[in-house]
DNA sequence: CTGAAAGCGCTAACAG
DNA sequence: CTGTTAGCGCTTTCAG
């Protein structure tokens, strides 16, 4: 019988299947930007965690668009999915995400927490991490640390950040990391001062721009924070083309770890996000959902992890013993 | 009446619509790495594409492994799409993919040709990049050019690409710029030293490990031509490491761009491959076959890129009178 | 031109 | 325990 059938070139139809049952053993997965070696890397382990229980992945990408989150939403509601891991825009409505659960269909959000709807999210406690970040670079004897950031959306970057830090946990990545650079500077008694801070849209060549005109502050910065990827390049390409030494001068420090890291000179310090822990846990919460956990909804946070390289060193110091040693020693000097 | 549909949490099934018309506008696009930035492009391209024409992408990823591979292909075929692009594993058997045509919808190949199934198939023209490539590495006055590959299979790299030009054209994205090497260097009537091609398993240690070697042959070799993203990682790294003087001393030509290329120091010369529009033009092939093209299979060749920047310099002149530049001066020479 | 009915390929429930 | 039947929610066709 099962000879007849392979030599007649049958295939199973799952859609009849899933017609009469209403489960499809799959689960979408909807990246904020699949570009982003972080979500690819979160991909593996959602793909593994839900195979592991017998379920299939479809992939889409939102590309951070609203519009294109909600088209891949409907594709994934129409075709059934049992369940969705989500790295949400966080801008505009969102109610096709409270929809689906309203109906039965799970969501966890992936690194991005989106207040307002009641589900299980899952994310690198950025706040933390970056606050842990920006005190090791206290600890090594900077004061003034610059902050680069991208997409932080409106204009006065220090006010959108107190707004944020009065309406806690959550926001965006990159404001929580924002937040936690003001903490750490705050619980060492240093200033937060609104120039030090920088907000671009994210290219690298706005970022680069900003952290050139950093730089060119007097006095200057002694270390940089970057709070994701693209200012991390932006910045690195900035601080390497500028007058100043660096690292001796300038320090840096970004958030998410990359391949190039220890391949360019010097080597980058950072911290590292689990990515691929990140997408398996919230898979493991989907699944879970799935067959009928109730609890109330959770927020799992993981913790990010300092990798220490070579672009994190002390400031160089500003006492007059060494200010000597880069002027030209006062028997050469010329007198005007 | 919409109205009511719409209080009443109505959502369209559209596996209903799918079971009655058999078709589901929707295609799959089947990633060899989805970690691998040129496939995140090409995966751009390809949604573009598609959306374009009113269908949707569901992803899967094959990791290279023929077995995931097949399982990506049941599940989309079981879900119905109407189309396939796939970046195919080369090892194995593919008749998964010659049934599905043969059912009626449409396989179109994308970066890796797979021979003995009659699909369309859209690649970078490596072998031709790759020699125009060592080309320029021999224009600019190297002799010595070593080459760096990976997952070539068999033991002995030179036999099995010897094997693999009797047979042309096609093999894998490696093979076929290896054999763009070997083309490079016979038009300039240079000999192929099997010594100076090495082939490694896909790590980027084991890459930094084979050109160490490389490195300690007597005499060296003045430039390496590596064949992939993960090869010019590993090459970088051991270049830098090196005692040589790179670029001064040894050159490095890598296959495939990358973001960090222009953040190292030297700056990486490479070979761009056009990925976007690789996936684009899969997809609007495949498009083409899904309403009623029924000319023969296709081959579409992309040319890649040379793109020009630090890490190629010409070799260090052998002659006595070049010698003498980096030697100490005559008149300051210790006689010994 | 509008409305009812057939049926896509399965699964689950139920009868023999 | 095996075999038959109802029906999932649509689209398409055909009759009114």
């Amino acid at each position: 019988v099962e000879a007849a059938a392979k030599r007649l070139g049958y295939r199973r139809n799952s859609l009849a299947g899933s017609m009469v049952t209403g489960r499809t053993q799959t689960i979408g997965f909807i990246a904020y930007d699949i570009e982003d070696p972080f979500f690819a890397r979160a991909l593996r382990g959602v793909v593994d965690a839900a195979r592991q229980a017998g379920f299939e992945v479809v992939i889409a990408n939102s590309d951070g668009r609203i519009e294109m989150e909600q088209a891949a939403v409907r594709v994934f509601d129409e075709k059934r999915v049992d369940g969705l891991v989500i790295a949400p825009v966080l801008e505009g409505p969102h109610d096709h995400l409270a929809r689906l659960s309203t109906r039965g269909v799970p969501v966890v959000c992936l690194d991005r927490d989106l207040r307002g709807i009641a589900a299980d999210t899952v994310l690198t406690d950025n706040v933390r991490a970056a606050r842990a970040g920006v005190e090791y670079l206290i600890r090594k004897g900077h004061r003034r640390i610059a902050l680069v950031t991208t997409d932080v959306p409106g204009e006065d970057l220090l006010a959108e950040l107190s707004r944020a830090a009065l309406d806690p946990p959550g926001e965006s990545p990159m404001v929580a990391r924002c937040l936690g650079y003001l903490s750490a500077l705050r619980a060492a008694g240093l200033p937060a001062a609104s120039s030090l801070m920088r907000n671009a849209p994210e290219t690298r060549a706005e970022v680069a721009a900003i952290t050139e005109a950093l730089l060119g502050l007097v006095p200057p910065p002694t270390a940089v924070f970057s709070t994701n990827d693209v200012a991390t390049i932006g910045a690195y390409e900035a601080l390497q083309c500028s007058s100043l030494d660096f690292p001796r001068e300038i320090s840096l420090l970004g958030f998410d770890d990359a391949e190039w890291a220890t391949l360019v000179q010097p080597k980058l310090s950072v911290i590292a996000q689990p990515a691929y822990d990140l997408g398996a846990t919230a898979t493991r919460r989907l699944l879970a959902r799935m067959s009928g956990d109730l609890a109330p909804p959770q927020l799992l946070l993981l913790e990010g992890k300092l990798v220490e390289r070579d672009s994190v060193v002390p400031p160089p110091s500003e006492s007059p013993g060494a200010e000597k040693l880069t002027a030209p020693a006062p028997g050469l000097r010329i007198r005007g």
